[in-house]
DNA sequence: CTCAGTGTTCAGTG
DNA sequence: TCACTGAACACTGA
């Protein structure tokens, strides 16, 4: 489920946690399918005794600076979350809800727990998510292989135009694909396409210019004004698509009254709005 | 019981 | 090699 906004918001909740603090110990689970690379117990050998000197991100992925390498870097894939006692889980529409007395939580994969007594998850319900440890990041992959993130490097209008220009594929397919914009994911690619007027099935090098210039402004505005409010949705503007496109409810409408289809667009689940979007 | 799903990867194809 | 498509992955919740 996570997108850039819920992904950034996993990256505070990990930083306001772990900053600067050292890593007393761990608590793996055993699960040779979200640790990816590495054995639990190293990944608990390398970490434990260590201090938190970042948390970043790029993209989906968030990792760990620490005083000593390698580093831990997460994906959450669909139902992955950093949960801290007391604070309700992300928000995801099929993710798991615990109450503020469990602890750790269902489908916790790693527990760190950190001086000063304060404690960290990273939950994975379905297992889509990887835990991965890197000697360096930004420069292996998986995220050398990412493009820009619109939130850290949103490209100019030039060099966006540039590089839509050289993809053939179909415009949703390309917003989804991680080489190209890193962090995109469903909702965001339907609501950019549908907030600049495009059909999500026009193939990306057919764009104007025109609409080359929105589709750049509508991905870092909604990936902005998502992250300004944390990606809690309640929150989201309530002219967006967002919070109307689920359930694939027969004459499901937008908020001024045109009717809302879905169709298969690049393998996913895509609604839209053929009123506003050609 | 069946199946979609806020994601990624890989085999197969052009 | 590049690029795209569809299936597989795993498993919960509706």
């Amino acid at each position: 489920m996570p997108e850039l906004p819920e992904c950034e918001r996993g990256r505070k909740i990990a930083e306001s946690a772990a900053l600067g603090r050292r890593i007393e110990s761990l608590v793996c689970a055993e699960d040779d399918i979200v640790y990816d690379g590495v054995a639990p117990e190293a990944f608990e050998r390398a970490l434990r005794g260590r201090r938190v000197t970042a948390v970043k991100r790029r993209g989906k992925h968030i990792w760990f600076e620490l005083d000593a390498r390698p580093w831990p870097l997460f994906h959450f894939g669909m139902t992955g979350a950093f949960r801290v006692p007391g604070e309700d889980a992300l928000p995801l529409a099929t993710g798991p809800r615990v109450g503020e007395t469990d602890w750790p939580p269902r489908f916790t994969k790693v527990e760190l727990r950190l001086e000063g007594g304060g404690r960290l998850a990273f939950t994975n319900a379905r297992r889509l998510g990887r835990i991965r440890l890197r000697h360096d990041p930004e420069t292996e992959a998986p995220i050398s292989h990412l493009g820009f993130d619109p939130l850290l490097d949103l490209p100019s209008p030039k060099a966006f135009a540039t590089r839509l220009a050289r993809r053939s594929g179909r415009v949703k397919g390309v917003l989804l694909d991680q080489s190209f914009a890193a962090g995109v994911g469903n909702w965001i690619a339907d609501e950019v396409l549908y907030q600049a007027g495009i059909d999500p099935r026009r193939r990306a090098c057919d764009l104007d210019d025109a609409e080359t210039r929105r589709l750049r402004a509508k991905l870092g505005h909604v990936i902005r004004r998502a992250v300004a409010v944390n990606a809690e949705k309640s929150r989201f503007p309530r002219t967006w698509l967002f919070h109307r496109r689920w359930g694939k409810v027969a004459n499901a409408r937008t908020s001024s009254g045109d009717p809302i289809e879905h169709i298969t667009v690049a393998g996913r689940t895509t609604a839209w709005v053929p009123a506003r979007q050609s």
